[in-house]
DNA sequence: AAATTGCTTGACCTAATGGTCAATAACGCT
DNA sequence: AGCGTTATTGACCATTAGGTCAAGCAATTT
């Protein structure tokens, strides 16, 4: 066994105990937010002593900015090989479904993301004003061009694109509600198309384009 | 002054200070949750001591319901005067106008709604239960009778109340993010006019209709 | 076998939490 | 003026919070 392969185990070892802490971590964070959660808790969650949390998470706030640095990398995906040359209607589509889908399967991040946003955002402020905040331009202009084009009506690119990430997220940031007022136990693979065929043809109608033939 | 007028006043300023108690909770509690405000911190910001909060609500925890129960009460207004014989863009407008208007002007009160949602509705199941869900079960009947009789597209009338909710508390729940990532420090009265242009239009003509001429 | 290293933990610390209580202050009533 | 009720508060309590620490454990190195 060569040093590298030694100090690989060793390392995948420490990684394995930090992922163990940090899918606790972003369990409890999630279902009570920051203040709700506590580090027993977590600790307790994941199987080990309060102590040993603290030996891979110096503190509680640097454990939370870990957990949100790994969720916030997965959370924007999607639209990004869209080309002004696309179809509209297939690309929104493709986009809400996805992120419907996401909302259904990992309504965690999507909630621990809402309750640091809810907050205020003390932690992501960074993050969005460095990373978010240019994708987020890059894809207005992807859609002004589109309105340029004559391809979607005229709406503003920004509040379009909060209109998407609304209507999806809602899902998994208000599931409680919606499962209650629904009188449903829980989300079941067929909502996603069900939800998909009703929010992706309120807005691709919306922005005056018909549903893809796919859908 | 007769006994009832003498009476009434005693009345007044009790209900003076459990108001005043209960806007500081609000705040804090739409700031940073049920966990993270404290009752020291409502105390303080309500000017008074912490004692004399747990004089007037025996414990947080009905202090908190209370604030909730204030709230909800004035949460669903609107949609309630509307008919199936109503021009459905009408009502659709004015309704998600009045939502986003409460936005921009009143987001606390969705805020912590949604910060209780997010939480899985512990203090408001049985409110949804009794009084949310026939209120929605309700509209969705409106809004299947606009449907039947031809008058807006066929969506999932759940849905299109959903996708409405969400893209109009978007802008309270997560106020911080919108303004981050369009660079403001704060809403203007005239982002009402703006939002609603583009989130009405879409929703509008998401069910097939067309705005309404005094948009 | 001994020593060095990193991992794990129970015991412990201080500060802050929600909540109680008895003493005091303010008030209207006769 | 004096009484009784309501309002207000500082002092206090038990519990829990986040965090530290030193001692023990396991494994690798030499």
């Amino acid at each position: 066994m060569t040093i590298r392969e030694k100090q690989n185990k060793k390392e995948v070892t420490r990684l394995k105990n930090q992922q163990l802490i940090l899918a606790a971590a972003e369990k409890l964070f999630s279902q009570s937010g920051y203040d709700g959660a506590s580090m027993s808790m977590i600790a307790s969650e994941a199987g080990v002593a309060k102590a040993n949390v603290l030996y891979y998470f110096k503190n509680k706030d640097n454990l939370y900015e870990e957990v949100l640095n790994g969720i916030v990398e997965t959370w924007n995906i999607g639209l990004d090989n869209a080309s002004v040359d696309d179809d509209p209607a297939q690309v929104l589509y493709r986009y809400i479904r996805s992120k419907i889908a996401l909302s259904i399967h990992q309504p965690m991040q999507s909630r621990l993301f809402a309750s640091e946003i809810l907050r205020g955002a003390p932690s992501l402020q960074d993050y969005m004003r460095d990373k978010n905040r240019p994708w987020f331009r890059a894809k207005c202009q992807l859609l002004q061009a589109w309105i340029d084009a004559g391809k979607i009506d005229a709406v503003h690119p920004a509040h379009l694109l909060f209109t998407i990430w609304a209507s999806t997220q809602y899902y998994a940031d208000f599931q409680a509600e919606v499962l209650l007022l629904q009188n449903k136990l829980e989300y079941e693979e067929r909502d996603i198309d069900e939800i998909t065929a009703s929010v992706a043809k309120i807005i691709i109608n919306g922005v005056g384009l018909a549903m893809p033939e796919q859908a």
